[in-house]
DNA sequence: GCTTGACGTGCAACCGGTTGCATAACATAA
DNA sequence: TTATGTTATGCAACCGGTTGCACGTCAAGC
């Protein structure tokens, strides 16, 4: 293997082009403080000598590294991947990079991960944060702080208000003829959660159903195999799921079981993250997650360009996709 | 919003503290060469005045600002998420934080990626890199660089051999009766591509089947629908996929066509991203994706670490994956 | 021809740590 | 008691840039 060797630094180019460093560095950064021949020698002695500035020492120096990190609950939840896409994108326009952190669902862990990030970005955007509300006031008087589904009073956040879809589906399976509905809980911490269930069981009343709701702490498709004995338990002829992989191994499991979808039982699903992927194709709410990931950054970057401290509170509507998982209640 | 107080640095840690800044440093680095009771004194001077080593002025001064970065072609394609998950923990277990870019399938893209991170970080990993290879050998060259799914000499890489598995499927669907076959392409530049190819052409000869490969640029859903009528024209009775979401693709449009699979065509896809959750559940080559990302970082780790030059080969097998979108050739 | 101002460049301090070397304090051995 | 070694701490240079201020030069204005 080759040998690495160390890069040039700036007192290398200004020897080489027989300026001093502050030349060079302004030649870099406001070219227009110096003579057109100054800044072209100053170029010419860089190229030849494949001189980067040190990211590092700028930073040093300015205080400002263009970076900025995302920390999500889980990186494989298809929920995340197109947000955190739609981020990193949105970041690369602005010349910001971007960290990534997977908490694992575990406020510790996004504690210790903002922790670590945190001397070398410039902001923060925190998905689906499990953290306390006083732990991200906290964070937040440290360093600019943006919300993804998280409706924290001061704090500027992006939310999805899947309470608008969730209560098209209720109006939906209401239209159909059900009566009794269950819906299956996500992660104890999470916002969207309990905007979830607060609009299935705020929209039943107003209709006249009766609502269980079924815990569920890890939202997947393993888990939503497991707890589908227990809705079935309630006697309900529908169920809307906290998300679409609960909603998917919920399928699956009525399928072995022998209990056909949407003839015997309707599901839905929530963030249409399978497309029409699933088997029958599962009846859900619409995501807005890239416009979530795109609109967060848009506004960090924002504020941190033109420290525009605002308390903005960014609420992206949803709707109801019908697709084959509901039908008319059985019996 | 409350004011964002400037961090204590480490000079006043030290006068707080009645020492000099030398002694607060090595009571955060190397404490065991201070007095235990300076060191006491010390970490309480920095407990009050909430001190945190600036990672900046750190990494300056040490050359390490213990960074990597990790570069994959589209975050959203469901074969990444677990690898970026299984890095990041990695990472994670020995203090490195993780930058994660998003090529886009564009190796421009990903140079500027590698150019935009390289400054700040010590190593990088590529995966499924859509680069030449004088330019991964060229990048290779500043700094330590480890591959998944690409396989360049000289340069440690992680390989998940689809090539063992995608043979299986050949035998698999020669024993079932089939003669004709088709291997859907992936993308261009992709080396997995490359290596599935090879491996359906050369089973496919060694059992006597004819095959004929259809192109198919983005490897997605909605391309996966596509190309189907091309399959179809082939006279094929099976088609093997570059990945799960091509074939998962081609599945949706066959029961649209009023085909029925596995009945009168058979489908194999690659990766198991899916697991069961198609309808029929997908036959598909396993996916060893969280290996190769875990796998890539503790080699990466290690360069770092030991500066443990070598030049590294690793073959991840994989094997078949029988589900239900396989039976016996038609006719 | 002298003042004034604009412009281009250099000087030196600073960002916040790390680290090789010198030295003081103290313990140990002769 | 003095030489010798060990240990804890301080001094100051250094990492590689940025930037406020001072200074010198040259052209325009009177």
């Amino acid at each position: 293997m080759t040998q690495r060797r160390t890069r040039p630094t700036i007192n290398q180019v200004a020897e080489a082009a027989g300026v001093t460093k502050s030349s060079v560095s302004r030649a870099f950064t406001r070219p227009e403080m110096l003579s057109a021949d100054t800044v072209s020698k100053i170029f010419a002695a860089a190229e030849k000598l494949g001189y980067v500035p040190n990211h590092t020492a700028r930073a040093l120096s300015t205080g400002r590294h263009g970076n900025i990190a995302l920390i999500v609950p889980d990186v494989a939840n298809p929920f995340f991947p197109p947000l955190i896409r739609a981020a990193q994108a949105e970041a690369d326009r602005s010349d910001y990079c971007v960290f990534l952190g997977n908490s694992d669902e575990n406020p510790q862990q996004e504690d210790k991960l903002i922790g670590r990030f945190g001397g070398q970005v410039e902001g923060l955007v925190l998905a689906s944060s499990r953290l306390g509300d006083e732990q991200i006031v906290a964070h937040s008087t440290r360093r600019p702080l943006v919300l993804i589904n998280r409706d924290v009073e001061g704090i500027p956040r992006v939310l999805i208000d899947s309470a608008t879809g969730v209560a098209e589906a209720v109006e939906h399976l209401a239209a159909l003829g059900h009566k009794r509905l269950v819906y299956v809980s996500g992660p104890h911490g999470s916002w969207s959660n309990k905007q979830r269930r607060n609009a299935v069981r705020r929209s039943a009343r107003q209709l006249g159903m009766e609502v269980s709701v079924i815990s569920n702490e890890y939202a997947a498709f393993e888990s939503g195999r497991r707890i589908t004995a227990n809705v079935l338990a309630t006697g309900a002829t529908a169920a809307i799921a906290f998300d679409d992989l609960t909603a998917q191994g919920m399928l699956a499991e009525l399928l072995d079981r022998g209990i056909s979808v949407p003839e015997q039982f309707s599901v839905v699903g929530c963030d249409d993250v399978l497309g029409a992927a699933t088997y029958p194709a599962l009846t859900t709410v619409s995501n807005r997650s890239v416009e979530a990931g795109k609109t967060a950054l848009t506004l960090l970057i924002d504020i941190l360009e033109n420290n525009a401290i605002r308390d903005v509170r960014y609420v992206l509507n949803t709707s109801l996709v019908v697709r084959g998982t509901t039908g008319p209640a059985a019996g």
